[in-house]
DNA sequence: TTATAGATTGCCT
DNA sequence: GGCAATCTATAAT
């Protein structure tokens, strides 16, 4: 048991909290925290957007056409981290759920920074960024790309390592937050069964991906 | 404020 | 060879 920078004790998830549908999963995965450890206090944030990824009908999952060398971590235990190559240029980070030799998996869409937001900037090449408002706070993590380059998570670093595991560097924690209001959506990103509602995000929270609504000022 | 193009790698057909 | 679970800069309105 450790504690965070609010002073709310954090401990990690059991095995079991992943060992089901993603479906099920999502919802409670929101409000629960992403950790880095590394550095002097290391770096932080809550998670508030995720999509569900399943095995069997479902063609937007990487799981979709079966096992190969790139998603094995898909089909192994629950609690594991998927890292992805995208478009050449970002990583996206899942979590994967089920047991082993069962698909299915989480992406983790967006973070609300909780810790370690100077590192955060600095990983993202944000010199600039003014840490005290939303708008600069929400530019580090408000997208599965941006928020492994603000927690420095690369496939080769990340990939298969388990999130449970008190001696990874990297870990999903819960703080006993709770989200109050849970919005259900399409993903986004895909042509491929496109329609299907397995975005969830905590309803309202500014650090949600996509842009902003700016009234005219 | 919205729209569009481009970057750039590795995986699968 | 084609394309992908993204993001940013730049241009047009």
């Amino acid at each position: 048991m450790e504690k965070n920078v609010a002073g709310r004790s954090r401990t990690l998830l059991p095995r079991s909290f992943f060992d089901r549908d993603p479906r099920q999963v999502s919802p409670e995965l929101l409000g629960k925290v992403i950790v880095r450890k590394d550095g002097r206090s290391g770096r932080a944030g809550r998670i508030v957007e995720v999509e569900a990824y399943l095995g069997a009908d479902d063609g937007a999952a990487h799981s979709a056409a079966g096992r190969t060398a790139r998603n094995q971590v898909i089909f192994g235990p629950p609690g594991h981290a998927y890292i992805y190559f995208i478009y050449g240029v970002y990583y996206c980070l899942n979590i994967s759920c089920l047991p082993e030799g069962e698909a299915g998996c989480l992406l983790i869409r967006a973070l609300e920074p909780i810790a370690g937001t100077e590192e955060m900037a600095e990983a993202r090449g944000l010199d600039n960024a003014d840490l005290h408002s939303v708008r600069g706070l929400r530019s580090l993590a408000s997208g599965p790309g941006k928020l492994c380059e603000a927690l420095g998570i690369t496939r080769e670093r990340d990939n298969g390592k388990d999130l449970l595991s008190p001696r990874s560097d990297l870990i999903v924690a819960d703080d006993g937050y709770v989200v109050s209001e849970i919005g259900v959506t399409p993903r986004i990103g895909i042509t491929k069964s496109a329609e299907m509602p397995l975005r969830y995000i905590a309803a309202g929270n500014p650090f949600v991906s996509g842009k902003i609504k700016m009234g005219t000022r």
